[in-house]
DNA sequence: AATGAATGAGTGTTCATTCAT
DNA sequence: TATGAATGAACACTCATTCAT
C-alpha cells in the first residue's frame, strides 16, 4: 500500500522519469495546478504507476525540493571550493547560484510555493543553505578576513540578497512589467522570456555591497600578503 | 455579469468585510485552498454575494495584494519620515516592515505564492517597494551619506535582506524545525507559534551589515570605534 | 406578491420595455441563457422591478410567445385579406410570414425552444396559426377552388412547409454550414449573417408545390372566368 | 484533459451506456435541464467517469444528434429501398420516419432545441436528410415520374411536412391542449400520453397532398379517379 | 511492474427569486 | 413604483486516489 523504493532497474528508470517530469510540471504549473496526470503524461507512463513510487502529490513534491536543495548546494560548494578567501568564495558561490537558477527555474517557483504546501520542506531548504554560509563566515571571521559580524544574521542576509537579485535579474530578466495592466492576467508565463543572467554591472555592485557588509578588508591589499 | 463598485453604504460595508475575510483566509490556507465559500463564511455573508463585488477569486486576490502593498509602504514611509539620515531612515523603515509583517503575516504568505497566481501583482508589489528604496538611496548618495553604490542594485539587495530576516525571525519565530519529520506534514500551521519579533541582537547585526554595505560614513565610525 | 397589470402610465411603459427587451434577449441567448438580469439590463431597469410585472421567467416567456403569435397572425391575415382566391391568399400569407420571420427571428428561436420550456405555449401557437389555415382551406374547398383534401391535414402540412423553408432560406440565409467542423462550436450566432429573404425562385417553386398539393385549378384559366 | 476513445471492452460498454442514458435524459429534460449527474445516474456510473469519454455536455449532445441522424436516415432509406417508384418510396420513407419518431421522441425534442445549443449540428442534421430527398426527387424527375419541380425546394418542403405532421400526430397524439391553462405549467410531460401513431386517414391525406405537390403522374390518376 | 477505468468530494461560478429601503 | 443587495441551491467540471486486470 505504501510506495517504496524501486526494486529493479526498470523501476529505477521509471522513478527517475517521474522526478524529472515533476520538476518540469511543478515549475510550469505550480503545485496546485500540477495534476498527477500531467506529471505522468509528461513522464510517459500510466496514471496508476505513479503510486508505485510515491504515496501522494505532496511526497513527490518534497522529494523534488530535497533533490533541488541537494543539487544547488552541491553546485555552490563545488564552485567555492577552489577559492582562496571568503569574498572570492562568495563571488563563486553566487555565480553558481544564479547559474543554477537560470538552469532550474523550478527551484524558485517550487520553493516559494512551498510556503503553503510543505512549510517543513521550505524551512529545511533555507536552513541547509544558510548552514553552509554560516560555516564559511565563521571560519572567515576567525581568520580575520571579515568583521566579527554575527555569522547567522549575515548568512540569512546573504541568502535574501541572492534570492532577490536572482529573482529580479535571472527570473524576470528584462521584463519587470510594473505596469498596472499586467496585474489583470494570471495565466501569463513569467519565465517566457528574460535575459536569464545577472548583468555584470549588477553582479559587481552586489559584490561590492556584500564586501562592505562583511567588512572585508580590501582583497588587493590583504590577499597573499 | 461584471462586478462593480458598491452603490450603497450597505454594499460598501459588505465589500470591506470580504477584503478582511480574504486576508485571513488567504493567509491561512493559501490561494489554492482558499475557497470562495471559506471567504464568504469568514465574512458572514452568502456565497453568491461575493460575485457582486468581485469577478473571481483572482480579482480579490489582486486587490488584496494591492491593499497590503499600499499599507506596508505607508507604514514604512511614515516611520522613516521623521529621521535625519539614511541609516536612521533604514532602521525605522525596517522596524516598521517587521512590525507590519508581524501584524499581517498575510503579506508574506500571499506575496510569495503570487509568483504563480498573479505574477504581475507580485512584480508590481516588489517593484513599488524597491522604488521607495531607490529614491532614498539616491538622495543619500547625492548627499554623500553613503557610498556611490548603484541605488537599484542596493535597493533590491535591501529588499531581499528584509524579506529573509523577516521570514526567519518574524514568521518562523523560534521554530526553525529543520527536523525531517516536519517535512512530512503539510497541514501544520507554521504561524501557530513563534516570537514574531526580530530579536534586538539580530536587528542590530542586520543594521551593521547594511551600514557596511552602503558604506555609511558617520555611523560606521561612531558605532564600532 | 403576484405580479399584476400596471396601474400607471409609467408602469405601462416599464412593462413594454421589458417585453421588448425579452424578445431581444430570448432571441439572442435562448431561454436557458436569458437571465433575468440580462433582460432588465437590456430594458434599462432594476432587477427587482421585473417582478412587479411578471411572476417568473416562464411567465414573460409565455407572454412573449403569445405576443409574437398574435402579431404574426395579424401580419398574415392582413396580407391575405385583399386577395381574391385561395392561392393568392396563400401566396400573400407566406410572403408575410417570411417577412415577419426576417424581422423577428425571435419567433423561430423562441418557439422552437418552447418545446421544452412551455409545451402548452408551443401547441397553442401552432394550433392558432393552423386554425387560420383551416378556415381558409375549408372555404376554398367549398368554393371549388381547391380539391376536397382534408383541410386539417393540409393546414399542418402548409405550416410545416412554411416553417422549414423559412428556416432554411430566411434564418440560415446562405450559410448552410453542412461541414462537420461547424458542429463543434456552440456559441456561434447562426443569425449573424444570411440573406434573410427567400429567393424568388425558391418562393415560386414552393408555391407551385403548394398549388399542386391543394389541387388548385390553374389560376390563369379559373380566375375571373 | 481531453476525452478519448475507450481502450478496453469495459470502457466501450461504459461509453455505450452513457449515450443511451443521454438519449433518455435529453429527451425528457431538454438540454438545459439535462445535468451531467442525471445522465450518469441514469447510466449507473460515477459523475467523474463521464469526462473519460466526453469533454463536455455539448459533446455528448452532438454525438447523440449525429447518432440519431444516422439511425433515422438508415431507417428511412431501408424502408424506401424496396419500392418501385418515387411515391411509394415517399410513402415508405414517411412511415419509417413516423415510426422512428414514435420510438425515439428524443429525435424531435433534441433536434428542435439544437437551434440554440449547437446550430451546426442542427443544420447538419436537416441538410443530410434533405440530401437524401433531393437525390430521390432528381432521379424521379429524370425518369418522368414527377414534375420538373426544383428538387431542393421540394425536398425542404417535404422535410417540413414530415416534421410538422409527425409533431402534431405522433408526438402530441390526441392531446392538442390548446386550452389556456396548459400554457401556465411548464413541467408537464407532453409525451405522457398520445396515440403516437399517425392515423391512417391523416397519412393518406398527407400522401395525397404530396402526390399533388410533386405532380406525380400515375398515382394521382389512379387513386382519385 | 504497469495500467486504464472508475470514483465522488470538492471547486468556482451563475441565477431566479426575495426583501428592505 | 422602483431598486440594489442578498441569497443558496444548483451546475459543469477537476483531480487525487483506488482498484481490477
Amino acid at each position: 500500500m505504501s510506495a517504496g523504493l524501486p526494486r529493479t532497474a526498470r523501476g529505477e528508470e521509471t522513478k527517475r522519469k517521474l522526478i524529472e517530469a515533476a520538476e518540469q510540471v511543478f515549475s510550469r504549473f505550480g503545485y496546485a495546478d500540477a495534476s498527477i496526470s500531467r506529471i505522468t503524461d509528461a513522464a510517459g507512463i500510466g496514471q496508476g504507476t505513479f503510486y508505485l513510487y510515491f504515496d501522494s502529490k505532496l511526497q513527490i513534491f518534497n522529494e523534488l525540493v530535497e533533490d533541488l536543495n541537494h543539487r544547488v548546494r552541491l553546485a555552490m560548494s563545488a564552485a567555492s571550493a577552489a577559492t582562496e578567501n571568503r569574498i572570492d568564495s562568495e563571488r563563486a558561490g553566487f555565480r553558481a547560484f544564479f547559474q543554477f537558477t537560470a538552469d532550474h527555474p523550478a527551484l524558485y517557483r517550487v520553493i516559494r510555493e512551498a510556503e503553503f504546501v510543505s512549510p517543513g520542506a521550505l524551512r529545511l531548504h533555507y536552513t541547509r543553505i544558510v548552514e553552509g554560509y554560516i560555516a564559511g563566515l565563521r571560519a572567515a571571521g576567525a581568520a580575520g578576513e571579515i568583521s566579527d559580524i554575527d555569522p547567522t544574521v549575515a548568512a540569512w542576509a546573504l541568502m535574501g540578497i541572492g534570492e532577490m537579485i536572482g529573482m529580479r535579474w535571472v527570473l524576470w530578466g528584462d521584463q519587470v512589467s510594473g505596469d498596472d495592466e499586467a496585474v489583470e492576467g494570471s495565466g501569463a508565463d513569467p519565465f517566457a522570456s528574460g535575459t536569464r543572467a545577472v548583468p555584470e554591472h549588477v553582479f559587481e555592485q552586489m559584490m561590492r555591497f556584500i564586501e562592505g557588509a562583511l567588512g572585508a578588508t580590501r582583497h588587493a591589499e590583504v590577499r597573499n600578503p
